[in-house]
DNA sequence: AAATATTTTTAAACTTACCTAAAGTGTAGT
DNA sequence: ACTACACTTTAGGTAAGTTTAAAAATATTT
């Protein structure tokens, strides 16, 4: 079954609506994600329920079907391992990255995809932090969090850096900060926002609310 | 101006079928070259023609105009840029790119085309041996030609290997011929086809048809 | 130069994906 | 239980790109 680039967007849509509060996904909902009208989302819903992506009852939304969510997840984990390409090998800034991730991940190819995986070595998280799925739709790990909202106590592991500027990179390595170290929390400052933490059990050092801003770890 | 994807395919086909002979290039072969019918050609260059990217007049053919040439000249630009990509870095076949490529052609974003480029290093040729318009849609370089198809007294430098198998790789690198080598070719033996030739001056070895068959020169 | 064959265009209609406007449904509040 | 109101669907229509079939123009053959 050839699904075409627009379902593709639909099944997306409604896949990440789905994640969070796994009621029905209301129409206005996929206008909304997607820019369009809840008549154009009214008329795809039907032909992908008829595809067998989605059920649809009327008025009662829609739920992703187990092939729907397949679907869903490779075009997801097509458009997550462009954006590490784009910012690892093309050197791209974060911010930058999404909506030419949004075009590639359409692209048709499972060789193409497997050798991007090699070639970037099987990340496990985007820039953004979120993790990818593998290749059978699995998504073993964890969601990430932004150290900003780590409480005193609790800690992880370094899965993403947001700004990708030479200046915070040199930064975050003069503080021991890289992919995969391992960040507890020991204190926070109320006032500022800044935080005392440990780095691979390390002595504390203080940093601000800037830099916690763009670090995200996995608990 | 926005040029659809559709739209561009067509540029691509017209300027390519000028290329060689520039006569106007007739409906049909147009329709040949894109698997569609001679009616939805005749409809679409009437488009083209509205938006200035062609010459067409009923029943004579179309012309690409300078406007139609330079966009067409960049959709070429980014076709082999991905396609040195394929090769160079995610090791796919010579023979498997170009489908995948038709696909990434259409990506837009300048930035992305341009730290491609960067990232393989500005590269010339593609894995077929065709000249790489640079950004201004410039192609300075010469077309190539297949070894097998060079006179006897003649040479040119090696600018692609059409076979990417390990096996054939290290037979090039024994007999030092490589991308850049400068190759004179000595002798032709007209019963097998087989060529002696010098690689950057050094003395001549013999080379059969299947080898030549797949090294593309400059001449 | 006429007759035939080929190429090209027109015409009508289909598909995909969208829109606006109007009508229908569900639900929350009284 | 009824009435608003928000949400959703239907209906009718548009645009891009396509198809088939028939008509028109050009080319080729005799």
């Amino acid at each position: 079954m050839r699904i075409s680039y627009t379902e593709e967007n639909y099944l997306k849509a409604i896949y990440q609506h789905a994640e969070r509060g796994n009621k029905a996904v209301p129409t206005n909902a996929i206008a909304e994600a997607l820019h369009t009208s809840p008549a154009a989302v009214t008329d795809m819903v039907q032909k992908l329920h008829e595809k067998g992506l989605v059920a649809y009852q009327k008025y009662q939304g829609v739920h992703i079907s187990e092939a729907g969510k397949v679907h869903a997840l490779q075009v997801i984990r097509k458009h997550l391992l462009w954006e590490v390409f784009l910012v690892e090998k093309l050197k791209l800034g974060w911010e930058e990255v999404h909506e030419i991730a949004e075009q590639l991940e359409h692209i048709q190819s499972p060789l193409l995809i497997q050798r991007l995986d090699e070639l970037l070595g099987h990340p496990a998280y985007s820039p953004h932090g979120k993790p990818i799925p593998n290749a059978q739709g699995e998504t073993a790990h964890k969601a990430s969090v932004v150290l900003t909202s780590v409480e005193a106590g609790r800690g992880g592991i370094v899965v993403a850096i947001k700004e990708g500027t030479a200046q915070f990179l040199q930064y975050l390595s003069k503080r021991n900060i890289y992919l995969g170290a391992q960040i507890s929390v020991i204190e926070k400052m109320p006032f500022d926002q800044s935080m005392d933490i440990s780095v691979d059990r390390l002595p504390k050092v203080n940093i601000s609310q800037k830099v916690s801003d763009n670090i995200l770890i996995v608990p």
